[in-house]
DNA sequence: TATGAATGAGGCTTCATTCAT
DNA sequence: AATGAATGAAGCCTCATTCAT
């Protein structure tokens, strides 16, 4: 009896976790505006009303999606964040695990977008939003200069984000981080260095 | 006879000019991917046929946006480019005239996708291609610190796209300018005088 | 096992008529045609294959629901088809007897059909057959004058239905079993009465 | 040039009459609840897409059919209200143009609901409306005697809808009309003589 | 060239029903 | 028997695009 209902378990997690790896796969390659629920269905052995069995639209799969990898990316970064004593070591710290956290999701392909179109994957919103947070705390902490709060978090995340597009295209995880944190630490004339 | 030919080619040039303002505003309103052509055709007294008497798709009008905006925006940052003689002038100059770009671009309502999402549209886009270049070139003339110049560009841009998007949801101009300019040139520590 | 068996019997019982129960209740809410199985599932605690287990389709249990109405109108109606000594009695008990049963069911809310529709419930449907019976018998016991009793009989199901809505709609069973009484009794003119 | 144009009205026309006479024999085989947009296509030659260059929905054809079936009755029934001069005469004439009506239209095949469901065609229903008005008119001009105007008004109606039916399923019109008429003249009593 | 109706593919969603547990 | 997830047919509608006028 338990172990029915075990079964009957996993399969429904297995099938949830199915769209959601679908899902992740579409909206890399064709972006979120781009692909319809039949794309991810597609990408599925199920049948379409299966999908609506999990997930009321495309938003809520997104919604889930950013929710999942936000779990998995929270932890390090808090980690990052607590271990950092100088904002030589935040900013390093964070780009670190931001751009180890993108190198590890990078197997899909780019996008088919019209141009070079922003990449909206739910992997690297949800690192943004904590990134956003991180830089925030850190300034309240004392751990960096603060300046214009919203500026500054705003400039890390539009850093993060293209640097992190460079990983997604191949870079080097260890050089971008070093990049970005001699840009932060010292601007354009620290970066001869990296 | 070439009366006709003339008043044909007026009206074949006010049609096209028809369209491409209504793209326009509908491309801001909506974003490209969600966007159709019936909706632009919808936003035009014109009838549907029309619009491929002109464009083959959504896409051509995309290009044709972009075209059209980087012709106005070139001369623009090739002036501010050319004036620049210190990497403080070059980074002050490039990123007033991105972020101006912008505000005169603002009027549009906001973006109704899921999220934080996006600045896709084609005058933003055509303004990146354009700092894109702009960087590279003065590397490559020495103005700017021979760095890693792919990432520095990449960096540029997420900066100006991220405070250009603060910029949208009505900061100062002036402000991210020197904000910016700032934050590449002395990195963090600097930012205290923005 | 005997008593499993009784308890099984007992939740059979009970399962059926918690069906029927919410059957009756979707149908009044949204109209026959327009409920699904579904509707009448989520309006009850049991999963979607039980209902299979009692009923084949919506249409077998509408037929339920007619057979178990019809069950408690009939009697109604023998016993004042029985009392009917004159047609005044007779066409009196009917109406009233018929107007009281569509009263004691009003209780549903009102259709969302696009104008004047329906009162296809199976209660009022299962009430006409009856009705329908009962004049037909009434002829031919000679209590009423025998006229074109199939058309007579049309008749007074056409009366009925519609001030049957009236009294849906909130009219008094009294008032219209007057109303129709004399109507059928006299015409027009007898009407100054009611 | 008119010729053209002329022309492309005329099958705009066409189209568009060909879905109402789709749309009339659909809902009179299947009832108006049962039947979708499909079905009306599916009775067309015509591609889906086309339904909607005429008609938003379902009930827009529904309304249509109804606006025209009005147009066609409404004459008549004034023309017979006018020319009454009595009772007798106004509930003769009501009832004959009525019935005539219904004869004419009465090619489509009955409903294929589960039961004795009321016709709900949009000719019939536009007929009611008239009536029912025509009702109320007479009694204000004190033709009919004045008594519950909305209950005689309801049961007019409701005598009409179920000879109506009869009529429909090939009962003779005249016998009919003198029926209905006899019976509100002098209610049961007078019809020894229909 | 401009028009706008027709087309049918394709997206979204719900439904009845089955079937493994 | 009860459950509820899976299925795919089928409804709804919008879209890009064509083409006769």
């Amino acid at each position: 009896m338990e172990a029915k209902a075990t079964r009957r378990e996993l399969t429904k997690t297995q099938n949830r976790e199915t769209i959601l790896a679908a899902a992740r796969q579409v909206f890399a390659e064709m972006g979120f505006a781009t692909a319809t629920v039949r794309d991810i269905i597609r990408a599925t052995p199920l049948a379409s009303g299966t999908f609506y069995n999990y997930f009321k639209s495309k938003e809520e799969v997104y919604q889930a999606l950013r929710d999942e990898q936000a779990l998995r990316l929270r932890p390090r970064l808090r980690e990052a964040r607590l271990a950092a004593t100088t904002a030589q070591g935040f900013f390093q710290a964070s780009f670190a695990a931001f751009f180890a956290f993108v190198a590890e999701n990078r197997e899909g392909k780019v996008q088919a977008a019209p141009d070079p179109f922003r990449m909206d994957s739910p992997e690297v919103l949800a690192g943004f939003a904590e990134l956003k947070e991180d830089i925030t705390a850190a300034m309240a902490r004392g751990l960096i200069p603060e300046a214009d709060s919203g500026s500054l978090a705003a400039a890390v995340v539009g850093v993060a984000f293209e640097l992190g597009g460079r990983i997604k295209a191949g870079a080097d995880v260890d050089q971008m981080t070093r990049f970005a944190t001699d840009l932060f630490l010292g601007g354009v004339p620290a970066l001869v260095r990296s």
